[in-house]
DNA sequence: TCAAAAGTGTTCTTATTACACCCATGG
DNA sequence: CCATGGGTGTAATAAGAACACTTTTGA
């Protein structure tokens, strides 16, 4: 048996699905391998899982080698283990999703040029291995926490306007109709753990907007109060 | 020892939650450890996965050899898999939860005899491993999930009183306060796939309540429709 | 002065809550 | 005839949905 044979016998990996949001459009961000399998293909950045790592460090250690970015929202979603949905031997995987601020990231670092880029959710399809079926559980994942946990948030810069943080809302959840303005606000505000900054937006050919910034202790002291996150 | 040597002593197994439901209070089948490690101790029931065979299918396995029951409801939750959850290796474990019938489970069949156990949830404390941990994860997943879905059908038999299916509710959510009677009726009812038996119950020193059953296929033209399950 | 997005309240409809008494049966 | 749980309706409140115009800015 080769020693590549033998390496892949039986062995778990993660697969990461690192969403970003770049005011219009929820992306997430591929790579483009460089090796058998599939080599040439479009894939969700994953890697195996070290002998002495945790599953969530193994997660947040192959966002931080494509992406520079440490503690950064990380969530496993699911474990895909088809006997045969690795070509070269028994691998199962942990499936992870990711939320960044898409502005943080300097595109594609030296190491990965050419091989890695963010992509539009609903343009995303083909991928290497099972990661379509993958990227479909993390998509429905987000999909129903955004709704009932304030993670909206780890996809927008510290300040942003209500516009923004609707746009971001209406990009995820993708409904047939969007969010009534005036209602998401209301609603949103009332929870009262958005706080205004001091600060509109600049450099916009039209009426500036007040920019906000989600108050952490405001949302526990919300929660403690008995409400619950829900939009 | 080489890189890919250490990645050989890794493997994967699946622990299966399995809840019952007897009327009053939730349950779940726990085995006593007849080896080592933990020998002697209680924990949840479960196997590594061999090596042609798919994740649910071992669940599914596992859940078959200690109650006889196939074809039952079945459902990931997490994978855990820190370092050292396992003394003697490197060993994720993927969580699953199954929901029975209780009814239907004859009593620690012959080869698990004085080794299989339906203890309330509320009673479990101190078992091997992070099944503790497990256990937790699971039991959040089943009271979320039994709100969003009819799930609670699946651990009471095909026909069953009103009042049935909310103690049910009532011992998975264990809400501060019980639910209201009527509200919880007049809900439940209103969304159409509960259907009436032209039968009640017998041997009851009191009024015999009306039998319904869950009607699969009026629940998916309700979903058709547009509506979903919330209780 | 125009274009473009920001900002703002009210009404209507629907869902949720709270709540108490009579009924049917077996012992 | 008593004890036990079965079965039922209404009113008050709260939440959600629908909806259009004025404001501020830069070009």
């Amino acid at each position: 048996m080769s020693e590549v044979e033998s390496f892949f016998k039986s062995a778990f990996s993660v697969d990461n699905v690192i969403f970003g949001f770049d005011g219009g459009d929820l992306k997430i961000l591929l790579i483009q391998r460089g090796a058998a399998p599939y080599k040439g293909k479009w894939a969700l950045p994953g890697d195996l899982v070290y002998p002495n790592e945790d599953l969530d460090a193994a997660a947040a250690r192959v966002l931080e080698q494509l992406t520079g970015l440490k503690e950064v929202y990380l969530e496993q979603v699911k474990t895909f283990g088809s006997v045969n949905r690795h070509p070269l031997g028994r691998v199962i995987t942990i499936a992870y999703f990711s939320l960044i601020k898409i502005s943080n990231y300097t595109v594609t670092p030296a190491s990965f040029a050419q091989s890695s880029q963010w992509v539009n959710v609903s343009d995303v399809e083909d991928l290497a291995f099972d990661h379509d079926e993958i990227l479909a559980s993390c998509l429905a994942r987000l999909k129903r926490k955004v709704r009932t946990a304030p993670l909206g948030f780890e996809l927008l810069p510290p300040k942003f306007t209500l516009s923004e943080l609707q746009q971001l809302y209406d990009s995820v959840l993708n409904l047939p109709k969007k969010l009534d303005k005036r209602n998401f606000r209301k609603k949103i505000l009332s929870m009262g753990f958005l706080v205004e900054c001091d600060e509109v937006q600049e450099g916009v050919a039209h009426r500036p907007a007040k920019l906000y910034s989600f108050d952490r202790e405001k949302y526990e002291e919300f929660l403690n109060e008995g409400y619950v996150f829900d939009l």
